[in-house]
DNA sequence: TCTAAGTCTAGTAGTTTGCTAGGTTTTAAT
DNA sequence: ATTAAAACCTAGCAAACTACTAGACTTAGA
């Protein structure tokens, strides 16, 4: 149940972008002077958040990364599910056939509700909250 | 933020085992049957939780394992700390130094919610609320 | 004393994590 | 047209973790 490291430093990227949202693209260069991280490191971090649409391209020169749409309208969800490519507590396929066998299945009651309490506050709370 | 199979073969232990708690001890052969695990890995899975003080031990011919209290009295929380070795989502030393640096450490409030929303669900509910 | 239980320790193949490194492509400024 | 600053892509790698298996040892009731 640890969070990566990979997936915290996709979020300080978000929150950082989003609290200069208004000022146009900024290269992962300053962002990761701002973090203290390394920017070849941001680079694989940011990936997956590109990918899902989550932030805005520009490349070539004077180029970076922007949020795609308002601190306002990314949740934590997406953002985490960007980089943990789902929220899924588990991988469901074999726990569907020992649910078979097993009679009601309390696990499921658990992790099920685990999930929804988790889907629940992340999909809740956007970027512009956590920013204020 | 996947769970990892530990934990979720400890949880089918304790709700197996709250299941018949009136029933006395039970040796891990038949709970290991029933749930179509491996005794010998279940043995790993167990330790923790009996090392937590969640398990009541008995050794010896006709030994087993019991629930150390009763179903109402187990929250699922217990459950997941001990075999999770708590429910720290991360090791927060090095976020505190980053969050010297940083300006309000929006990041601290994500997760810092994140897990309140997990440990309140975890803690508010026992292995009698899952089993009926 | 036999036997069915738990206990302890070690090993291990495979995967994941948290990086570093180097080269390629894109594009604005000069 | 060249340069420079940016994103992009791929590979590698040591360390840790995961999900087990295996075997020897201890405990205690029948």
């Amino acid at each position: 149940m640890k969070i990566s490291t990979k997936t915290r430093y996709g979020m300080r990227v978000m929150l950082d972008l989003a609290a200069r949202y208004e000022e146009g693209c900024t290269p992962l260069k300053d962002i990761a002077e701002r973090q203290g991280l390394s920017k070849k490191y941001l680079e694989q971090v940011v990936a997956p958040l590109a990918a899902a649409g989550l932030l805005t391209v520009t490349r070539g020169y004077a180029g970076g990364y922007q949020l795609a749409r308002a601190p306002r309208d990314i949740t934590l969800a997406d953002v985490v599910s960007a980089s943990e490519d789902g929220l899924e507590l588990m991988t469901c396929t074999s726990d569907l056939l020992a649910c078979e066998r097993a009679d009601g299945c309390p696990s499921r009651r658990v992790w099920g509700g685990l999930q929804d309490a988790i889907n629940s506050y992340l999909e809740g709370q956007t970027l512009a909250d956590m920013v204020e």
